[in-house]
DNA sequence: GCCAACGTTGGC
DNA sequence: GCCAACGTTGGC
């Protein structure tokens, strides 16, 4: 099983409108390194979702119920992979919170800023968990 | 709105 | 295969 952390700018989809859908295809990724992350993603893998731009923070956890397939919006290779919600956060999590962690300055997200879709390790997760629900 | 980071494209 | 130019992402 593993983690992942997923980005989404709210204007264009968020954590509300997600919830509402009850799952969605993720769709529109455009870069080599994000794509490999989607396929390797497998069925109940869990990720964090974060609305980047606006807000810039964690709201919420997607599982993974499908794995990657061909991008249905295009006919070049790209893969999808559908999501479903578990829950929101108990807090958000914010990117200035993660920043301030001396424990998770490794990070993708600190690190690849502008990867979309990317790998986080267990105690990243965990930490991250921890933060959401003391917060 | 600006700009740094960085991935991609294309000329050589 | 190198690297400059360019486009995009995303934080501030």
């Amino acid at each position: 099983m593993a983690y992942w952390l997923i980005k989404s700018e709210p204007y264009k989809y968020s954590w509300d409108q997600f919830q509402q859908d009850g799952r969605t295809f993720w769709d529109g990724v455009r870069n080599y390194a994000a794509r490999l992350n989607l396929r390797a993603m497998r069925k109940g893998d869990e990720a964090f979702f974060y609305h980047s731009n606006e807000g810039k923070e964690i709201v919420g956890i997607a599982m993974v119920i499908t794995e990657a397939y061909q991008d249905p919006t295009t006919t070049e290779d790209w893969s999808v992979v559908d999501f479903a919600p578990v829950r929101p956060m108990t807090n958000p999590v914010s990117l200035a919170r993660i920043k301030s962690d001396p424990g998770l300055q490794n990070m993708a997200l600190l690190r690849l800023s502008r990867l979309s879709v990317q790998p986080v390790t267990p105690e990243e997760w965990n930490h991250i968990l921890l933060i959401s629900e003391t917060s």
